[in-house]
DNA sequence: ATTGCTGTGTGCGCGATCGCACAAAGGCTT
DNA sequence: AAGCCTTTGTGCGATCGCGCACACAGCAAT
């Protein structure tokens, strides 16, 4: 597994003003992502800030049932653990790797002592405020928009953060991220295919049709790209 | 109206570093903020940061088809207008007053020379990290909670930024707010009044029991609460 | 007192999602 | 090849919120 993989990869990393970068590079340490692996837990203190390459991870708050929601996603567009540059430390949701993958990771320390300069902290506050979007419109989503076209939201957001057409998530995943039922995700889905616009089998999903999930899904989607486009222009998928 | 009113009701205001406190001064602005006076609009790019003293502004995301749900609410424990030093200068969604009061406010000009001071800083970006556990907690509360715990929270959320134990406000608004029909409201309010937590008539809404009204709502308002008082210690309402 | 507007209460059928139970099918292990 | 576990499909009835229609109550202007 791992072998090559480079930070510029991350989009954040990549745009670093010169200056910032060859402070940090020394202080990146390469890391591998496992589906399944708790970044942080609800409320607990990070020692690294992640930067994603070819994972994704998902930001979710469990409850105290155990049922859960996603809040908002990560990929190589961003970072994870904005709470440490914050000043807040920690959050009440919880990390998670929802795509196995590779990423790097700088000391908590370090990022704090950079957080005075600049260029680095412009950079980072427009990334937080692209997330908040995508919290915002998670709340939106969750209150107006059916199932359907929740799914295709999701399928879109994290596709967007990943290379390729493919994603590697069982229905039961999906269900947890999107807070329904699994039967739920599997009738939704089942639509989907019968359209042609995915193809699915045991925890692998192609997207067929990129262009017509774009169409099904609400406009929740496009709110959300539109500001990382606007925020991060050029530091955005595609 | 508006007679007296101190900057310092504003827990931010309140909260600034000496220095900053008397360079802003000469420039803060008081404001009358009607009921339903929208600050900014989706998109829009504000003159001034506002810092609400005793009004209640909704942050709240209309769809295209018209329809609307609160993303978070500030009152004078916070501010309207992060994007201008996150940096985006706008967000999609819209600030509208929805408790009409006074606050003052400053240009955006001056917020944004003032942003390269660490002290403040801290203080803002603090500030938004609990907006964005607000966020969250909202997006996770519409997926899985019951009109009726949602009314609770609401109620408590907006009560703890104002003075006193009476909210004017409709049920028709409350509908918006929390992106649900008008009858719905009245039905969960009808429970909470036979309960004997609550009492109104036409607009008014009077907390009788703010204990059982805690009691009664879901763990999102415990948590939005706990985040503002761990990260805004004795700032926060109360 | 009449009129009209705003805010609140109520009924009813519809559709989406839930919770649960169970069947079937793919893929791994032995 | 047999057995097992994971993943996906299907069928209920129950519940919640929606959309619509309409009744009624408080309050203000004339």
């Amino acid at each position: 597994m791992a072998v090559v993989d480079n930070p510029k990869r991350n989009h954040l990393l990549a745009a670093l003003p010169d200056a910032e970068w060859q402070r940090w590079r020394p202080q990146l340490e390469a890391v591998d992502m496992p589906l399944g692996q708790v970044i942080h837990e609800s409320g607990s203190t990070l020692s690294h800030v992640y930067f994603p390459t070819s994972c994704i991870v998902s930001l979710l708050y469990v409850m105290q049932n155990g049922a859960s929601a996603e809040i908002a996603v990560a990929g190589n567009e961003g970072l994870v653990g904005i709470s440490l540059f914050m000043g807040g430390e920690s959050t009440p949701s919880r990390a998670v790797v929802q795509s196995a993958g590779l990423g790097y990771r700088l000391p908590a320390k370090t990022i704090k002592e950079e957080f005075t300069h600049a260029p680095v902290l412009h950079l980072l506050l427009r990334y937080t405020q692209a997330l908040i979007t995508q919290m915002s419109q998670t709340a939106v989503c969750n209150r107006h928009h059916s199932l359907d076209q929740q799914l295709c939201r999701w399928l879109l957001l994290s596709l967007d953060r990943l290379d390729g057409d493919e994603l590697v998530m069982t229905q039961e995943l999906i269900a947890n991220m999107l807070g329904v039922r699994r039967e739920g995700v599997t009738e939704a889905a089942l639509h989907l295919q019968e359209a042609g616009l995915i193809r699915y089998a045991r925890g692998r999903i192609s997207v067929l049709d990129r262009p017509a999930l774009v169409a099904r899904s609400c406009e929740c989607y496009s709110v959300v790209k539109k500001e990382y486009d606007r925020l991060l222009p050029r530091l955005s998928a595609q």
